[in-house]
DNA sequence: CTACGCTTTTGCAGCGCTGCAAAGCAAAGC
DNA sequence: GCTTTGCTTTGCAGCGCTGCAAAAGCGTAG
């Protein structure tokens, strides 16, 4: 294999100096026409590409930003990793993915480990299991971004949709339905299940503001917000004397389990028991029934997300850090409001 | 911002040469309790990380490999993904992440450009519009796995299942079913639309193979494998004169779109249309019905391509390109089957 | 006591690029 | 004609690490 073509071969072809090439290479101004061409041509005769591993380290940057997330294959996330990447492409970065499986160890050595740090010039995290603490002990010369549940101590941004209001949305939906019997699946009740709780307070508080006391028996937790979980859970809660006749589920994952459970069981949704999800994943637009659920603006959370690193990346002080509100909005369809052309 | 602590401030502080703390930090043999010792003091003192980018440079390679893939929410990718980030990790290897959205220019670009050849060791490519040339005339120092339907020239490997006889399946499932009008949703009769191609010729040969001729109205093109695209081509077949008693679908994805025209327009399935799908998506499992499908063995072709990879970036000399087929199976469910606990 | 062979440690060069500051050069001003 | 000004180009050092080969240390044999 013959050795790579390097910027000092160019120069010594197109007789000037290494730098003018780089120069060249780089767009920089100030290079006269004639040795732009010229230097080109060389660049083109010796099919010279630029090694991207000696630019990063004499710039001490890599042009990479990562991403973390729990899992790829979980539709909210490879929908938000996807606008996230064209987010980032636009402004010339890469992004480089990391997939913890909802590991907390796995999550805290990425943040903790200093040692990839100049791999990517920043990270946006959505961590699942994190604790607050190691957040806070990491090293702080790494840009960071954190997305979904879980508030800045002012060394990193974080945004999110308000996790509490949108889950009273949904729950005060199935309130005014006229159902009586309200369940909610996917509670975590322990340290590292901090979303999970939040959707738990908003469905409690909806309870609250129409006069009503959630059953708790009917508050079931998920170790995950996957299908099988929501498929359980649902299995569990229509064995109960008297089962739920309308659930707020905390992912569309779970809504789609849970509705499987309900019509193998031969019950009819909604007309049987009404269903809410979260995250508006496109399963649950094509879904047998459609599912009502909470769709959070997951183009503005990349996008706002990209652009806050960005500038945390190029800003010499680092920023304060924000709280950053993405909107959501609640979307009726099938699995609440019932078919709306009776087949 | 303070500056990073380096090899050599480690040296000074322990009291060796820098070479010294280097074959300490990356456990090369041959040095003494004594030694090892006194430089992990000094390291955990100063909190020294290496840089890894200095390392890439002075050794050539970076230890990521880079998977590129048309679009991270299709699930059937997504899925992949995750397995093949999984293998990578095992034998200490990042993988960044590239879409492509599909785009033939972006996907040449990939391949052509070798700028970014160092950025990775190399790259599991998983084409959808690339034509072949393009394979042909890359630079061959970049170690390459293909995924999906493409055939090797023999300076990469090829991970694949057999799409022909995986298709003649399914149809045959159809027709052994009883079915009469079999539709094929899914087709792309057009340069890029290779694998498309693959299997409405496993759909041509299970009718030839069961003495049959498939009705051409009936085989329609999609420009996708979504959802929306299989509605809207069960739209066009539900207006023909004479609508198709089965389909097969290009992907699960596919056949939920299809499913979800169906049922919306009142149809049942599968007593009225039976439906197999393509990929055997976690969607499948969960969804009403649930979906009859083709099941490509995603874990082995994920690890197989990581395998063949590493064997590639590993080597001195190339190894021959090979052409591996990944075992698939026919997993049948309540879309032909129909349900077997009836509720 | 010297020689030898083995293990451990070292010094140096260099991966290929860019930052910096100085040098070169042409046009403009006095 | 000589200096000033402003644009181009250059040379050099060095980013932080590892490969290589030589040097040093050390125990054992002759």
């Amino acid at each position: 294999m013959r050795r790579e073509v390097t910027l000092r071969d160019v120069a010594e072809l197109a007789g000037v100096s290494s730098r003018t090439v780089s120069n060249v290479v780089n767009g920089y101004a100030n290079v006269t026409e004639r040795t732009r061409e010229r230097v080109q041509r060389a660049v083109e005769e010796l099919g010279y590409r630029p090694n991207v591993l000696a630019r990063n380290l004499a710039q001490g940057r890599s042009g990479q930003i990562a991403v973390v997330v729990p899992y790829l294959d979980t539709p909210y996330f490879s929908e938000l990793l996807q606008s996230v990447i064209r987010a980032a492409r636009v402004s010339g970065y890469n992004v480089l993915i990391d997939q913890t499986d909802g590991d907390p160890e796995h999550e805290r050595a990425f943040i903790a480990d200093g040692s990839r740090r100049l791999l990517f010039d920043g990270v946006i995290f959505s961590p699942l299991g994190l604790d607050q603490q190691a957040l806070t002990n990491r090293d702080r010369r790494l840009p960071l971004v954190i997305l979904g549940e879980r508030s800045s101590d002012g060394s990193f941004d974080h945004v999110g949709i308000d996790d509490v209001a949108a889950s009273r949305q949904a729950t005060e939906h199935l309130i005014d339905l006229g159902r009586q019997r309200i369940a909610a699946i996917g509670d975590q009740p322990y340290a590292t299940g901090e979303a999970a709780q939040r959707r738990t307070r908003g469905f409690r508080e909806a309870h609250a503001a129409r006069g009503r006391t959630p059953r708790e028996d009917l508050i079931i937790s998920t170790p995950r917000f996957n299908r099988p979980d929501g498929a359980q859970a649902m299995e569990h809660l229509l064995d109960l004397a008297e089962p739920p006749d309308a659930v707020f589920c905390y992912s569309d994952l779970v809504a789609l389990g849970a509705i499987r459970t309900l019509l193998s069981r031969g019950l009819r949704v909604p007309e049987d028991v009404a269903v809410v999800g979260y995250d508006d994943i496109e399963d649950g637009r094509f879904s047998n029934p459609t599912i009502t659920t909470i769709s959070p603006d997951k183009e503005m959370i990349a996008t706002t997300a990209v652009e806050r690193l960005l500038l945390r990346i190029s800003s010499p002080t680092p920023p304060a850090g924000l709280e950053l509100r993405a909107p959501h909005k609640l979307i009726i369809r099938e699995s609440t409001a019932g078919r709306s052309t009776p087949g």
